[in-house]
DNA sequence: CAAGAGATCATCT
DNA sequence: GATGATCTCTTGA
């Protein structure tokens, strides 16, 4: 019960800064690995340490929703860097996505998969499935457990609700792999733009 | 277990 | 009118 409460002791000085989601998209997809996304909601704060990743490059990648020009829907991602992407897909699932690089660049970082750290019961009574393995290991189960939805989609990462810790581990070793459910985008589809953290048990099982 | 289908809707053609 | 950055449950071996 002590040991809960200091993991949901977060710190606000910790947070990454605007600069951080500017870089390139593959590198905040890598450091993204081993911080901690941090939801705060009057139910209460939910907490976890960000295991695997997908990076979406750009106008040029066929991926990439923003590939297909700006829309209403794909607006978020061409404006500046550090804010929360989300979309509605397949009819039941919310999809949470950082923006990246600089203004007008439409650029962003899926967050496919999380190990619960903080806020765990919460997370059990949002998700049917109460394992504490399926609790966030895969991009809709996450945003169901951190309850993320549509109403954050614009959300600045740099003042809120929702945001990223660094807590000062090193990016754990990871691994890179094509991203998932992306078949229709040609030679796009084959990038490595995946990203997991080796050995770990919370990424998603496909 | 692996494979398949169904659920269900915002978005763009 | 089609389709998707998915998940879960059912089926059958």
């Amino acid at each position: 019960m002590f040991n809960e409460l200091l993991k949901l002791d977060t710190n606000s000085a910790l947070q990454l800064p605007r600069s951080f989601y500017e870089q390139t998209t593959i590198d905040v997809a890598k450091q993204l690995l081993g911080k901690y996304l941090v939801r705060k909601h009057p139910e209460g704060n939910t907490i976890g340490r960000i295991v695997e990743t997908e990076a979406y490059v750009g106008p040029q990648d066929l991926a990439c929703h923003a590939s297909k020009g700006r829309t209403a829907r794909t607006d978020v991602m061409f404006g500046p860097a550090g804010h929360a992407y989300v979309y509605f897909i397949y009819g039941f699932h919310n999809m949470l996505n950082l923006v990246t690089e600089k203004q007008d660049y439409p650029a962003a970082v899926l967050i496919r998969a999380a190990e619960p750290v903080g806020g765990i019961e919460l997370m059990k009574t949002r998700r049917k499935n109460g394992e504490l393995l399926n609790l966030a290991s895969g991009p809709g189960k996450l945003c169901q457990a951190f309850a993320i939805d549509r109403s954050l989609n614009g959300a600045d990462l740099c003042s809120g609700l929702l945001y990223v810790e660094d807590r000062g581990e090193p990016t754990p070793r990871f691994q890179a792999t094509p991203r998932i459910g992306v078949d229709y985008a040609g030679r796009w589809k084959n990038k490595p733009y995946r990203f997991l953290v080796r050995g770990s048990e919370f990424v998603s099982k496909v």
